[in-house]
DNA sequence: CTTGACCTTCCAGTCACTGGAAGGGCTAGT
DNA sequence: ACTAGCCCTTCCAGTGACTGGAAGGTCAAG
C-alpha cells in the first residue's frame, strides 16, 4: 500500500503520516522507486495513533501506548496509569476553560453591545477584578 | 521603570514582555544605556494583555481589544463581538474535551489496572469503536 | 575594584503538524 | 513516442506564544 491509500483508509493526511515516520512511530518499507510501502501492521499502528490522538494523548503518550500494545507481557496497570494521567490533564483543562467561560459570560452579559463606547469588558481588562 | 519592575508588577516574565515588544504590543522608550524604559501607560497595557491572555484571548485578539480600548470612538458592540467569538471557541473546546473525558473515563473504568496484559483501553485504540 | 544583580541581543527549541517548491514516477490515451 | 495528470519524493519554512540559554554590557554596593 502506498501512502495515499493509507491516508484514505486511516483518515490521516499524508503529511502527518510522513511526519509519524520521521519521528519513528512507523517504519514502512520502501519500494525500488523510493515509494513508501505500508504493511497491514503499519496501517494498524497509524490507526491506533490516530485514535489515541483523537482522545487527546500526546505523541509521546502514543509512543508509550504503542509500545505497551506491542508488549505481550505488559501490565494493564501501566496502560491505565497513562490514561489516568491524561484524564487528569483533561479535567484540569476543562476546569480552566470553564472558569474563563464563566467570567466571559458575565462580561458579555454586562456589555450593552451597542454604538456607545462604554464597555464593562474593556473596563475589567483595564483594571482587573 | 525597567523591565524587571514591570515584570514584578504585572506578573509577566521579562521574556514575555520583550516578546510583546517584538510583536508590537508595547513600545517602551529606551534609556541612553539601551535599557527599556516603561511608562505607566506601557505597564497598564501589559496588565491589560496579561488579563486578556488569562481569559484565553489570542495575541491577535488582544491586539484588537487594545486598539478598541484606545479608541474613544469605539462601539461596545465591537468589543462584545470579539468576546462572543472567543466564548464560542471556548465552548467548542470544552465540548471536545468533555467528549474525550467521557470516553476516557469509560475506558479507565473498564480497565482492571492489574498485572495482567488484557486491557480494554488498548483494545479500543487498536480496533476503534 | 570586584561581586552580583540587572540589562541587552540573538539563536534555537517547544508541539504537532502544515504549506509549498522542486523534481521524479506511473498510467492512460493519443 | 509523447503528453497530461496524477502520485510520489525530499527539503525548507512557518504556525502560536512563548521559553531557555549563551555571550556580553551596565550599575550600585561594599
Amino acid at each position: 500500500m502506498n501512502i495515499g491509500d493509507v491516508s484514505a483508509r486511516t483518515g490521516l493526511p499524508t503529511k502527518t503520516i510522513r511526519y509519524y515516520e520521521d519521528i519513528g512511530l512507523v517504519r514502512p518499507l520502501r519500494d525500488a522507486n523510493g515509494y513508501r510501502r505500508f504493511r497491514e501492521t503499519d496501517m494498524h499502528k497509524l490507526g491506533f495513533v490516530g485514535r489515541a490522538r483523537a482522545l487527546g494523548f500526546s505523541i509521546e503518550e502514543c509512543r508509550d501506548l504503542l509500545a505497551l500494545y506491542e508488549d505481550e507481557e505488559r501490565a494493564s496497570a501501566d496502560v491505565r496509569q497513562i490514561a489516568i494521567g491524561h484524564l487528569e490533564e483533561i479535567e484540569r483543562k476543562i476546569a480552566a476553560l470553564s472558569d474563563m467561560r464563566d467570567t466571559l459570560k458575565g462580561l458579555v452579559h454586562a456589555c450593552a453591545g451597542d454604538q456607545r463606547p462604554n464597555c464593562p469588558i474593556l473596563k475589567e481588562l483595564s483594571e482587573g477584578a
